[in-house]
DNA sequence: CTCTCCCGCCAGCAT
DNA sequence: ATGCTGGCGGGAGAG
């Protein structure tokens, strides 16, 4: 009750609807409850890798293939332990659906198929399905229909991703003139604007819902409510989520901290806690497509994910296999591990350094409320926060003197105008915070360094 | 206890 | 009207 009213208040309209219902549908949903249809053999196992056109997944556990007439003996022998969230979790429906479909001979796909195949929902479908479109592993082509890329659709999704990220921290005015005013009279939250403008090859899913209303640019009432929803999808958090690691050099980030970053301060609290739990949706399959990994911070041990960057597929035997070099030792989501990192050599080889950003890291917000609080000072310094680009070793020869200048020409033309336009306000401030600083820490540099 | 995150209701949009 | 999508948050399993 607390949690439903509380729940329901500060969401949208929306919410208190669903409000209503979860409690008692959830309770006849859970486990391995009756609810119509028997959960079928579960999620599933990695199919063989010749896998005939028709796979049906099996369940890899115990729980028996216990197909049908509900597998009674063994079911019931070990009823309470028949049941594990593991054996359903998203990673693991997506390295499945990855390992159905990431054939060669597959082209299109049909969710409910996909969904039969798989044993689950058409639901979690959804949810896998609007992942791997962010990260270009798919595209939607129509109702019900997509078509399969594969692994070789990311570096470009990525690229694109990261140019948009760049373009948006830019200036460029990505577009949506008429979105504040609209979102205004929304009760709702109204802490993250709108973003980017999606008209990408990739995204046409977004693309979709403007269409129909494209006759008029500037009519604002139609496009809101889409708008408003397509804010909070799926994929559009998942972009945001990646283009954090794309954009900045901090290498970890926690569920907590992207929320933050993303949602902005207005935090509804409540909303964060529905957007944390659409980090980790989004967390796992990112996960089980070893685009990220799971590890924890060092000085909180805090759990975090690290950018990996390579996708790649897991083999049935869970023997990885990568798609392009990728670094040592890896990890499987949920394990821990401290930190270890050889990708980047010197940069961060020091555990101390390595601390040090987390510890900038987790200070982002405090310190970005602090700064919101007072004004737009522009000379703080963000310590952790460098873009991306900066990972391009260069066999320039400036006159650096730190390790931290050898970046420098990289974003150079960044340094004119770099402003974000994160659909959040606080993302936005946060990076024209730091671009403030790193503006004149920039200038500073050049001055000192070339006269 | 907190952290994770599965689950399915149901709103909103497409057909 | 029907069907497709997918936001959402309850609440249970895992740690």
């Amino acid at each position: 009750m607390d949690a439903a009213s509380a729940a329901a208040g500060p969401s949208s309209s929306a919410a208190e609807a669903a409000a209503a219902g979860p409690s008692s549908s959830a309770a006849a949903a859970r486990p391995s409850s009756s609810s119509g249809a028997e959960p079928p053999a579960a999620a599933a196992q990695p199919p063989p890798p010749a896998a005939a056109p028709q796979v049906l997944f099996q369940v890899p556990v115990q729980v028996g293939g216990a197909s049908s007439g509900s597998g009674s003996s063994v079911a019931r022998a070990c009823r309470h332990h028949a049941y594990s969230r593991k054996q359903k979790s998203l990673g693991l429906l997506c390295s499945n659906f990855v390992a159905l479909y990431d054939r060669e001979d597959v082209e299109t796909i049909g969710l409910d198929d996909a969904a039969k195949r798989l044993g689950v929902e058409r639901r979690r479908i959804y949810d896998i399905v609007n992942v791997l479109e962010s990260v270009g592993i798919l595209v939607r082509r129509a109702k019900n229909r997509y078509t399969w890329l594969g692994f070789g659709g990311v570096p470009a999704a990525l690229k694109e991703l990261k140019e948009r990220a760049l373009r948006e921290m830019s200036g460029s005015p990505v577009l949506l003139p008429m979105e504040e005013s609209s979102t205004a009279n929304l009760s709702d939250d109204e802490d993250d604007k709108l973003e980017d403008g999606d008209e990408d090859a990739e995204s046409e899913k977004l693309s979709q819902s403007i269409d129909n209303t494209s006759d008029k640019p500037d009519a604002p009432g139609c496009r809101l409510r889409s708008d408003h929803r397509k804010e909070k999808s799926l994929g559009l958090l998942t972009q945001n989520f990646v283009k954090l690691f794309l954009t900045m050099e901090v290498e970890t980030v926690s569920l907590d901290e992207a929320a933050r970053l993303l949602l902005g301060e207005g935090h509804a609290e409540s909303n964060m806690r529905t957007k944390v739990r659409r980090l980790y949706d989004i967390a796992n399959v990112l996960s089980s497509l070893n685009l990220i990994e799971k590890t924890q911070q060092a000085d909180t041990r805090k759990p975090a994910f690290r950018w990996l960057g390579q996708a790649k597929r897991m083999q049935e035997n869970n023997v990885t296999v990568a798609l392009a070099p990728v670094r040592p030792n890896k990890r499987a989501f949920g394990t821990d591990l401290t930190n270890i990192d050889n990708k980047r050599g010197r940069l961060d080889s020091a555990m101390e350094n390595k601390a040090k950003l987390m510890q900038g890291a987790g200070n982002i917000v405090k310190t970005f409320e602090r700064q919101l609080g007072q004004g737009n000072r522009s000379d703080f310094v963000y310590g952790p926060f460098h873009p991306a680009v900066a990972k391009k070793q260069e066999t320039d020869d400036h006159t650096i003197k730190q390790k931290e200048r050898r970046t420098i020409q990289d974003w150079e033309n960044l340094a004119v105008s770099f402003r974000p336009q994160y659909q959040n306000q606080a993302l936005n401030d946060l990076f024209g915070h730091y671009v403030e600083a790193w503006k004149s820490w920039y200038l500073d540099l050049t001055r000192e360094t070339s006269s």
